[in-house]
DNA sequence: GCCAACGTTGGC
DNA sequence: GCCAACGTTGGC
């Protein structure tokens, strides 16, 4: 059982939107480390931290957990989609993506409290210039993130 | 909306 | 294969 950190816009798919959906394809990732993150590690029953990106405050909303993997990024292959790629070919697939489905809410932990925990301090999400929307979390980490539940 | 940091693209 | 130009991410 592994752990993770991904990434999502709450006005694009928040976890109050999985939360009713119950579980969706986490369509639309376009970077190889976070793709590779997704089809050569992840395994169904991973748990993962949904995080907020591009909201005010950004910080970890809730948890999930991987239902399904190796599914083909249908976006991929969508003209009108901004996530098209005109390389990819449907008999080899350049963007595979897993299936999450919602575990639970948390109250927001904000990033810059995930930024004063020396215990964090090795998560790529609290270093400057990490972009990257699909992470790995070591499972002392897990635990020390949702420790915090309680302290908000 | 700004812009630093980083990834990708394409000319050579 | 180098690297400048360009595009994107995402906090602020």
């Amino acid at each position: 059982l592994n752990y993770w950190l991904m990434k999502s816009e709450p006005d694009v798919f928040s976890i109050q939107d999985l939360k009713k959906k119950k579980r969706t394809g986490w369509d639309g990732v376009r970077n190889y480390q976070a793709r590779n993150y997704m089809r050569d590690q992840m395994k169904v029953g991973d748990l993962v931290l949904f995080y907020h990106s591009n909201a005010e405050p950004p910080g970890i909303a809730g948890v999930a957990k991987v239902s399904a993997v190796g599914l083909v990024d249908p976006l991929q292959f969508d003209k009108k989609s901004e996530y098209y790629d005109p390389k990819s070919k449907p008999d080899a697939p350049t963007w595979l993506m897993v299936e999450v489905e919602f575990v639970e809410e948390l109250p927001l932990i904000p990033l810059d409290r995930l930024k004063k925990e020396p215990a964090l301090k090795d998560m790529p999400l609290v270093q400057k210039g990490t972009r990257l929307s699909v992470m790995p979390v070591a499972k002392k980490e897990w635990d020390h993130v949702l420790a915090l539940k309680g302290t908000l």
